[in-house]
DNA sequence: GTCTTCGGAACATAAATTTA
DNA sequence: AAATTTATGTTCCGAAGACG
């Protein structure tokens, strides 16, 4: 992979799977998909760290992925998530390409010049002057464009370090945006309302840790319903197509030394032991579905899963009193004059007023 | 509840650096 | 020269405060 983020993806041992708290739903999935269960209860997807730098994942034997039902290989396509495990890639061939996903979110765009109105207020802005929202609040008269202010040149950096765009082994990151489509033709675009959709809305809502890709089961096999509290999870086996096609936890420990991926150790149930409760009957009535968007415009901040609010830390805002937006009041000098690195030799200040 | 304010993620893109 | 990476300055999302 390349693009982006100099962070260290975790191993697959270490991953931890997002809390499913779940929006997909049976209907997407024939029916079958989610099993049943406590929340909690089954990972929404597998996840495996991609090859590493120089492999070319032909046998799956010491430094090399395996085969397609364990890895997801090749690689999914950035902001791709693969629909189906992948049948084809280097090393195997077998039916054509999975359907594969459009990027999960479309760019915010942004004017190129918000009036100063806009600005000060931190609002989105348009090209109209005076722009819609001056004329909303009656300010039409002080909307103007605001001067932006040259980049300083002459600023030495350090090296760059090489993303290696476009080796044979090169795949980009889940989530990438910016990547093109691979020789031969465009991503698959999902049928709306279809699997592939409904599979992409999952991973809107559980992104993958940077460095991991997704890896969805579709609902082939039918459900099996977990074993008693105390008793061990049954183990699965797909790859054939046969059931049971649901998720399962990977097992740590289970890993022969020195290969890569390690061949994973499926279980139902976590490394910790089975959920803590038992699901209702499998055999009820599904819960009732509701409609999921495949492109939910306003979804947790980020795709890769870093940054946000951490461990539920609020910082407190220090407050101005008084403003006035609503009316023809007064706006300030432009906040989009905040340094937010106060190391730079330059200084900027509020051009008064 | 509505409205304003603003922290900081997301963007856009120029400058610096590397490569052809 | 072009291609690529990085940094800088910006926009504006979304949620915290203010305020009935
Ligand atoms: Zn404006
Ligand atoms: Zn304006």
């Amino acid at each position: 992979m390349s693009t982006e983020q100099p962070k260290t993806a975790p191993s697959a041992q270490e991953h931890t799977f997002p809390p499913p708290t779940v929006a997909y739903t049976a209907q997407h999935f024939n029916g079958s998909y989610p099993p049943p269960g406590p929340p909690g209860a089954y990972p929404p997807y597998f996840a495996y760290p991609p090859p590493p730098e120089g492999t070319n994942g032909e046998n799956g034997q010491n430094g090399a992925p395996p085969g397609p039902q364990y890895m997801m290989f090749p690689p999914p396509p950035p902001g791709m998530v693969f629909a189906y495990n992948p049948t084809q890639g280097p090393g195997f061939n077998a039916p054509p390409t999975p359907q594969s996903l459009p990027a999960l979110r479309p760019k915010r765009k942004q004017v190129k010049m918000a009036c100063t109105n806009c600005a000060a207020a931190c609002k989105r802005c348009d090209e109209h002057r005076p722009c819609e929202r001056c004329t909303k609040y009656g300010v039409a008269d002080t909307c103007k464009d605001g001067q932006r202010k040259e980049r300083k040149k002459g600023i030495k950096r350090g090296p760059y370090k090489r993303k290696n765009k476009g080796g044979p082994n090169d795949s980009p990151s889940y989530g990438d945006r910016d990547a093109e489509a691979p020789a031969g033709g465009e991503w698959a675009t999902p049928t709306p309302g279809g699997t592939a959709a409904a599979i992409q809305a999952v991973a809107h809502q559980f992104p993958p840790s940077e460095g991991y890709y997704p890896m969805f089961y579709p609902p082939h096999g039918q459900y099996i319903p977990p074993p008693p509290e105390g008793q061990p999870g049954q183990e699965g086996s797909h790859g054939n197509g046969q059931p049971p096609m649901m998720p399962y936890y990977i097992h740590p420990g289970s890993y022969p030394p020195g290969t890569y991926p390690p061949y994973p150790h499926f279980s139902m149930y976590p490394p910790g032991g089975p959920p803590p409760q038992q699901p209702p009957h499998p055999n009820s009535h599904p819960p009732p579905i509701q409609a999921i968007e495949t492109v939910d415009p306003k979804a947790p901040k980020t795709i890769n899963g870093n940054n946000a609010v951490e461990n539920g830390d609020v910082k407190k805002r220090p407050r101005t009193s008084k403003g006035a937006e609503s009316k023809a009041k007064k706006a300030k000098g432009t906040r989009a004059t905040r340094v937010k690195d106060g190391d730079a030799t330059g200084e900027n200040e509020v051009e008064g007023e």
